[in-house]
DNA sequence: AATGAATGAGCTTTCATTCAT
DNA sequence: AATGAATGAAAGCTCATTCAT
């Protein structure tokens, strides 16, 4: 069951499709801490046996959110990248992309990048490999913007993407969690800190 | 009964002692979430009563050692401080001395900086705005940056600071969780990661 | 599966009924403050769990037999006025099978008319309303008796009703609670006190 | 330790009597089952420990309220009494004096009568034998009126005292309960149960 | 495709009580 | 005379999960 060969062979109602997304609803009111299979079929109208037949497990149940969310981050961040001129835009589009994919998904956002993988047993950390297609996309640019000149060449562009991403995490997350100092959280900052993240990078 | 000879081995307070340091024991091994007082009172040694007499409650145990957590940290980065010449040395210190922190101090640091204060009722968001004066020694040093002329003047400290910070917090949080992908992990990428999150302030 | 074949024993609501009869079994054996989920769920040989598919809570369960309790009274209280020839005869049935009954229910009883709404939150004091309409039947009982001439008028047939209602819980109560003498007790003492209790009523 | 022989002979400080007064507060603000030892600590100011210093148990410090109440009973009948002119008045007088007393200290009242013997073992039925002292004077009282012409002679005083006695209970019980429709129950309807109770009795 | 019934393990917390000091 | 430290037992309740239907 756990390794079903092909996704469309389990039944595939809207049922399935109601509990992701009532889900996805509890998460970003309750926190995945708050989260129930109970709570979930309440909020679906369904028993919670019936969760059981679109998902193996509560921890199955959350990786398929997580590849969900992989997936529409990874949309995101394609559709983003659309129409830019220079390399150097793109990696901002890029970056203010992704930032605001969290603050608009805080419910897939903080399963996606919160979860320790190695607390989440019985599942590979396979679906958290997905996770690096993202950050592909940000050495992309870099890779880019070295050859149209509009960012900086960097030792490796691997690292500095993956040293922005880190960046960025920590903006969404921080802000995720209500931490920022309510003085100075806002768009001003946002704008203000991606600026910064991207500073070494650009020519 | 059971252990009789124990209690002379826990003369007073070092039950409290004890029980602070099993939880963050707990706490890296198992996450917050595995987190509970049977678990703990199993791993001190003593009865899951006895910890109530040193805590009101979970939530007092855990504010406890998030107290605790922010009260180190902000020796660390005091200590770090000593001894630079100049303030962007002083910066960097901080910035590597914050990372070093969150490394060396999983336990503390998720508890810290990952959980929502809107999720922890019962306990004021004081102990969370203690976290405010570790930002403050970022802005500090920015500030002195721009006197002795090793930082670029920012219009304004306490944003600039601020950003700092969620970048350096996203990479300790994103290691910790052992998201980054494994062949770039490292020292040389903290290395990396900490001057790209600087470069932006530096003149 | 410790007692596997037991589900067939127990075919639908079967189990509701039993953890109703068991808890009776348990208040008239060890009183309302030695009512625990777990005895309950031992008497009846089911899990504890297994309450909350049937009753939101303690509370909950106590409320349905107290309704329950009041259903019952007001059943006996309605079978014991058939056949009456004269109001005041009536009055007196009804004054017997009020005793009688508290005293043949204990487990009702107590909790019927022991328990202070007031510490009994969660649920609304419209379970406690019901137990008017068992005062109703006297109230109707001394309105009749004064038409047929049985009985004597009374300035207010709801304040002699529920004078004459305390007069018969007194009585039932201490019984209960064996608080009588032990040298008085006993049938001949209940009909007087019942006598006793109509004497102001009657013509 | 608990058949000491003379209770003089146990430490006798203002503590002891601030326990019991304490005790009786939380009664009738939590009630007989919202009563613990480390609450009667608190309000007392001491520690939990001590109050076994001065009472064996739990139930050891409820028996001495319950011997305290009946004590104050006692008393408070006793002085009822006083300057009545015909037996009949002495008896209205207790009658009055009795349901004063429930209504105005129901932290003794609930737990001297309501509590069952059977259900507070450790300790023998003795306590519970005091309450008798206290119908003896109703019954005193019938005899001298049978005497005096202004009571109606019973078969037997005893009986009818004790009658009396539930009938004054009940009263004082469910007024406590707040089981009294709040529409009739007052002053008014006070004196006219309490004259209901008697008529029987009067000559 | 879906559910009702059921459960064992676990949760945080409170309790009365004991013991050494 | 008084206490702090400690505990086993138990409380009400929620959890993810299974099984027969």
């Amino acid at each position: 069951m756990p390794d079903a060969p092909a996704p469309t062979t389990v039944p595939n109602g809207a049922l399935r499709r109601a509990i992701l997304d009532e889900t996805r609803g509890l998460l970003v009111r309750e926190g995945y801490a708050g989260l129930s299979m109970r709570k979930i079929a309440r909020a679906v109208g369904c028993s919670a046996t019936s969760i059981y037949l679109y998902f193996d497990s509560k921890d199955a149940l959350t990786h398929a959110l997580i590849d969900e969310g992989m997936e529409r981050l990874h949309a995101t961040l394609e559709a983003a990248e659309v129409g830019a001129s220079t390399a150097r835009e793109r990696l901002d589009r890029l970056c203010r992309a992704y930032v605001r994919f969290g603050l608009d998904h805080p419910e897939y956002y903080e399963t996606m990048f919160q979860l320790h993988p190695q607390r989440m047993r019985r599942y590979p950390a396979e679906s958290y490999r997905r996770a690096r297609r993202n950050v592909e996309r940000f050495t992309a640019a870099l890779v880019a913007g070295a050859a149209d000149g509009t960012l900086r060449e960097s030792t490796s562009a691997d690292v500095a993407a993956a040293a922005l991403w880190t960046a960025l995490h920590g903006l969404v997350s921080l802000h995720l969690a209500q931490r920022i100092d309510r003085r100075i959280a806002g768009e001003a900052f946002l704008d203000a800190a991606i600026a910064q993240a991207q500073a070494a990078l650009r020519a």
